[in-house]
DNA sequence: AACTTTTCCGTTAACGTTAACAGAATCAGC
DNA sequence: GCTGATTCTGTTAACGTTAACGGAAAAGTT
């Protein structure tokens, strides 16, 4: 694999400075907008800059500046509404405080999430927010690069440090509330679907499905309960409406079968309510759903989704605050754990209109 | 906004080399595996290494190599599907070839596109793929980085460059197939939803579509085409839903109102299935609906959706090898246009099952 | 033993930028 | 005209890395 170097060498502020009968330092000075230039000089300048096509070397300048002005945002999955909306309201702070957003995809994978990270402290960014899911691994990578002085900040990522901020959604409390809703419905027979033995958001929903459920004398029935055990290196998340169309076959298989699903997520209750709509069944009558997240597209399903909404733009704002706060006070701020509210939306899937 | 400098200041090579007791050189061959160093040599540096806890500085790695073993890719709305799975196509073949991948976010804004190069640009990337809407200010922008000798490589943007290779899906031809469908199915009086007054690939599907209509003799009311006007600088691509919600809403008030619509996407069609079925319409025997890319929802709403699938993955590897094309190679290579065919998939949405 | 090749490690000089300092010219105030 | 502030520009020295080169020791070859 020989790589050349590029064919065209850029223009320096060396060029631009004998360009414009300068030294380096003045054409800095007005690229930047620092500084004392006088107008004549800086016309010249900027004339030379445009005629050359200059732009700066920020690998030379930050390297000088110890800074670049730029944050990372670990992702692990790009598909998902949620990301797209934390990624959205990240940037829309991150922009207006003068910082440039560079996100990585871990496609939930250990390795590319510690690959993510590295290659973001490799490139010196300023901060780092990480979303991804935690794993043994990336945990102990991440450890190691906040002990190395690089401010981060998690979000919804089960790990906790003290130099790093935690911003969540309480998803325990979230699954709590669509199982109790469901219960309260009159069902006793409620299944789950989107389990995943490693920790993450499915799983505390989960717990808070189990928590609901015990709290309110109802047994546990473990046939009603569907996942994917071999949730092991890899897994695109936005095809997990199949996941929930292969659970709900299962659970509509049984002898015992439920008469109200919770599952994980939006899309894969939207999977769950295809299987059931294609064995027949009528939803809510025969089978009431709910689902997380409040993806767009949870209004607009036949019948309308009940699901549960986290309030993301606020997750991503806070993250990037607390962020901003870390990067730019002198002393290291005090550690901040947010766990945000959720809120049960209620929609014709589990009560008909 | 004062930015302190880091608390903590990262070792360097320097340090590394005083406490294993040789020379900066010698750690940089332990680092990056090259060069000869004893087996005892390589030992007492990895071991400062670790105890240090050192990272490669990548900014003045990249300064000094001319190369920063990263690329970029600029998306304009990273919650569509066919975004994450361009992301996917890229990383796969980037990451196999060394490459890290940096995404940044338009979020379909001209300002962003251009922030998104010029950023980019500052941080040396080797090279770019652009796969966002076309526009005026970031064709120009985009033109002058090409000329500056950065490697670029487009997906689907209407943007032609003799030094820019360009990958896209035939959205014409996949918007006419979509439209000859319905035709043949004996529609006559068919709908569009989602016309935007930009180029891009909505255009060319509209543009299929009046091919269609207008090949198979049928006249086109303007009427029956409804879209977003204001389709200025922003508009979040991902919830096309309510585009298509109202789009349908507006069709089905019309006196003569459509027996068939084709939708310029699958979340657009969504929001029309929606709004037919509020309207006590039957799918597809009152009214047809075709949407476009085959998201996995696609397959799962009620009923199935007809729709016209590009090859995703297709574009982002070719695209992502045309690229490493571009930045291995000494000379210049030739410029490449692709287009790629995309399929019909024809569900219940206009065919009863 | 003489010669070549390979292994090992150090020296030097950038890569392109900016912080810090300094010097000179201009201007304001009295 | 003197003093002090302000405006403008230049000089110097890093920031942390590696390519290029060189020298010397060790290993292999004739």
């Amino acid at each position: 694999m020989r790589r050349p170097t590029p064919k065209k060498r850029h223009a320096t502020l060396a060029d631009i400075a004998a360009s414009a009968g300068v030294t380096p330092m003045t054409v800095s000075r007005v690229v930047n907008g620092n500084g004392y230039v006088s107008a004549e000089t800086r016309e010249k300048v900027l004339s030379a800059v445009s005629a050359l096509n200059y732009r700066r070397n920020g690998l030379a300048r930050g390297l000088k500046r110890q800074r670049t002005d730029t944050i990372g945002l670990v992702l692990g999955d790009i598909a998902n509404p949620f990301a797209a909306e934390l990624a959205r309201a990240v940037r829309e702070v991150m922009t207006a405080r003068g910082y440039n957003v560079f996100i990585c995809v871990s496609e939930h994978s250990a390795r590319e999430d510690i690959a993510a990270f590295e290659s973001l402290a490799d490139h010196r960014v300023d901060g780092v927010i990480v979303a991804t899911r935690a794993n043994k691994l990336g945990n102990d990578r991440l450890a190691e690069m906040i002990e190395g002085g690089i401010p981060v900040v998690l979000i919804g990522r089960d790990f906790r440090h003290p130099h790093a901020d935690l911003i969540a959604a309480d998803n325990l409390r979230g699954g709590y509330d669509a199982t109790a809703h469901l219960i309260a419905l009159g069902h006793k027979n409620i299944g789950f679907i989107g389990v995943t033995p490693t920790s993450g958001v499915g799983l505390r929903r989960y717990h808070g499905y189990l928590e609901a459920m015990r709290e309110h004398g109802l047994k546990v029935d473990e046939r009603l309960i569907v996942g994917r055990a071999d949730d092991g290196d890899q897994w695109p998340g936005y095809s997990t409406e199949s996941m929930g169309y292969e659970g709900m076959k299962r659970l509509l298989s049984l002898r015992r079968r439920p008469t109200a699903v919770f599952a994980r997520n939006d899309f894969t209750a939207v999977g769950a309510m295809s299987a059931a709509k294609e064995a027949g069944l009528r939803i809510p009558q025969d089978v009431a759903l709910v689902g997380y997240d409040d993806v767009p597209l949870a209004a607009h399903t036949t019948p309308p989704l009940t699901t549960v909404r986290q309030p993301t733009r606020e997750q991503g704002r806070i993250a990037a605050e607390a962020l901003v706060r870390r990067m730019e006070s002198a002393e290291t701020p005090a550690r901040e754990e947010r766990v945000m509210k959720c809120e049960l939306v209620i929609r014709a899937s589990t009560i008909a209109g």
